[in-house]
RNA sequence: GCGCCUGUAGCUCAACGGAUAGAGCAUCUGACUACGGAUCAGAAGGUUGGGGGUUCGAGUCCCUCCAGGCGCACCA
């Protein structure tokens, strides 16, 4: 008996119940038409209240001009009849809470160890094409402690949605055109030459080893023609940066689908001679969202929302604006067949919000729906700001040194992304137990002790009697182990891979309590019996969900500790 | 000035509009000659920034005020 199953069952039965009181009322005939999503069960805080609740009645009472508990009572005596039900009961204002029997409960163990690694998938984002784009740091310069939050998040979304059904990619855009490569090759060649940091460029320790690198490949680079020196620096420099910044992603365990160069979007095609730029601006104009004005040319954003219509092409110079190379890029998502984008930006860039927004409406698509930006609120450490030009730089790498990759992206990935975080880095250093990530993966490697000991003592998974589960701290493990596919269609739904660390801390409390009550393994001498072999499978099951939430995290699930 | 985000226990933070607002850390009291004590049982800790409103029900939605963060380019 899963909530879905439950569910369904109690939908059958509560809308002819609807029908004759919407037939029998004053009025109620224009009722709104019951639906299955009304029908919500939850599990409640408070194991008084059942293993299962449903507010229907509350929610049906008012449109229906009905008591709420009368009808309560009236969907409670119907429900009673459902098989695996054990009871109903009205309570409060008009809540229905249900109990299940032992066995109906205890089936479950046994689907998530046959189910394995797919236990928590669900359909829920099925049909849907996604671009998820995320980190998109300048290849300027290491990935810094801002980066990593993205980097962490934006992963887990992606797991979260690809676990929900959802057909999506994950994007790395490489600004990788325009000033602030030339300023970066510019630091670069003056770190070579020994001279300072020019004016706006890179300081950092990061550009002497870049330029060490640049004369080790090219060690005549000072000798040749100045603008070659340049370009030599630059382009050097950025294919190792690129490298760097991608082998920090890996250590952290990040993935993405397309590395994305911004010169693709400059560059002239050989066959019609424009680039995606101007072919996008063409195809904005032929929608008629596109002017010139001042001898520049523009977007009319303000049509769809923005404060103020945005240049792409400047008046001073046949330069495309960065927003140019947005609007291409964002026309290559949908060309390449992702219906749905997602951006994930930093704070600091929400002002962008309103443009991109614009930019999918002058696109001819739905700014509410077929583009969606999520804003990350910045970390701050002991109320210092991050600036990669300032140099002082906490760095992905460092980080993951100091705390290591499962506590950094547990840690970054167990808060939701608009609240601030601060990060005491004394504490980061410490390395300290008061991460919940080693409760969970303590709570998995236990999961796995047992297996190894059960096996020992002879203990194995030949026969499963569910209505032996009938300790209270197994029936509460139960439900908590139910709730898993829900968790991932509700993370993937809002985006909120968070929902995943909490709930998979509330399966360790679950089952580290159990664990306190149960015995998987006879003590002694005594036999083993249909009971112990029964709670091998819940104490397999509870294994198998820890580890699926923690890959949805991009953390690992140890055997040992 | 305008806009976005945030304000919850000593600290870091949770809570599809639901029942007595929850965890971890810190503090205090208990449990190891039983499957891993990196654990468990219990205590204490709150006017959810202030004030109005919406409704069966508000930390959550609306208005307003206060405080903090961030942003308002023909830069990238």
């Amino acid at each position: 008996m899963t909530p879905a199953e439950l569910s369904a069952h109690l939908f059958a039965l509560v809308a002819p119940i609807v029908e004759r009181r919407r037939a029998e009322g004053d009025g109620g005939q224009n009722g709104p038409e019951l639906t299955a999503e009304q029908v919500v069960l939850e599990r409640p805080k408070n194991r008084d209240h059942g293993d299962w609740a449903s507010n229907v009645a509350l929610r049906l009472a008012k449109p229906l001009g009905v008591n709420p508990r009368e009808l309560a009572t009236e969907i409670a005596d119907a429900a009673a009849n459902i098989p695996g039900v054990a009871s109903v009961e009205v309570a409060g204002p008009g809540f229905l809470n249900f109990r299940l029997d032992a066995a109906a409960a205890g089936l479950l163990a046994k689907t998530i160890v046959d189910a394995g690694d797919s236990y928590g998938h669900n359909d829920t984002q099925a049909g849907r094409t996604i671009n998820l784009e995320f980190v998109s740091a300048n290849p300027t310069g290491p990935l810094h402690i801002g980066h990593t939050r993205w980097a962490a998040l934006g992963d887990s979304i992606a797991r979260v949605l690809k676990a929900s059904g959802a057909d999506l990619v994950s994007e790395y855009y490489i600004n990788d055109a325009g000033a602030q490569m030339d300023k970066f090759g510019a630091s670069v060649l003056a770190a070579a030459k020994g001279e300072p940091t020019p004016e706006g460029g890179y300081p950092g320790q990061y550009i002497a080893d870049l330029a060490a690198h640049v004369l080790a490949e090219v060690p005549d680079l000072l000798q040749r023609p100045e603008d070659e020196q340049l370009i030599t620096a630059r382009e050097l420099a950025y294919a190792r940066q690129l490298e760097e910044i991608k082998r920090s992603l890996e250590n952290f365990n990040v993935h993405f689908d397309v590395f994305f160069s911004e010169r693709t979007l400059h560059a002239k095609s050989e066959e019609t001679g424009t680039s995606l730029i101007d072919d996008a601006i063409e195809r904005l104009r032929a929608q008629g969202h596109v002017f010139d004005a001042d001898g520049a040319v523009w977007v009319r954003t303000t049509d769809f929302g923005d404060d103020k219509d945005r240049v792409v092409r400047r008046s001073d110079s046949e330069i495309y604006t960065y927003f140019a190379a947005d609007a291409a890029y964002y026309l290559s998502k949908s060309d390449r067949g992702y219906a749905h984008k997602i951006y994930l930006l930093g704070a600091d860039h929400h002002g962008y919000v309103h443009r991109l927004k614009a930019l999918a409406g002058a696109a001819g698509d739905d700014p509410e729906r077929d583009i969606e930006v999520l804003i990350g609120q910045l970390v701050s450490v002991n109320g210092a700001r991050l600036s990669k030009r300032a140099g002082n730089i906490i760095e992905m790498d460092d980080l993951i040194e100091w705390l290591g990759t499962d506590a950094l992206r547990y840690s970054l990935a167990r808060y939701p992304a608009d609240s601030p975080l601060q990060l005491d880095p004394e504490l980061l250093r410490k390395r300290s137990n008061d991460n919940p990530v080693f409760y969970v993966q303590y709570a998995h490697a236990r999961t796995a002790s047992v297996g190894r000991n059960a096996a020992a003592a002879g203990v194995d998974r030949s026969e499963f009697a569910p209505e032996l589960l009938t300790h209270e701290t197994e029936s509460a493990l139960l439900g908590g182990l139910q709730e898993f596919p829900r968790i991932v269609a509700q993370a993937a739904e809002l985006r909120e891979p968070h929902r995943v660390a909490r709930y998979v801390e509330e399966i360790a409390g679950l089952y580290h309590r159990w664990y306190d009550n149960c015995r998987v393994i006879p003590l002694g001498e005594d036999p083993v019996e249909p009971v112990h072999r029964t709670r091998l499978w819940l104490n397999d099951a509870t294994g198998q969900v820890i580890r699926n939430g923690l890959a949805l995290l991009g953390v690992s699930a140890p055997e040992k500790m």
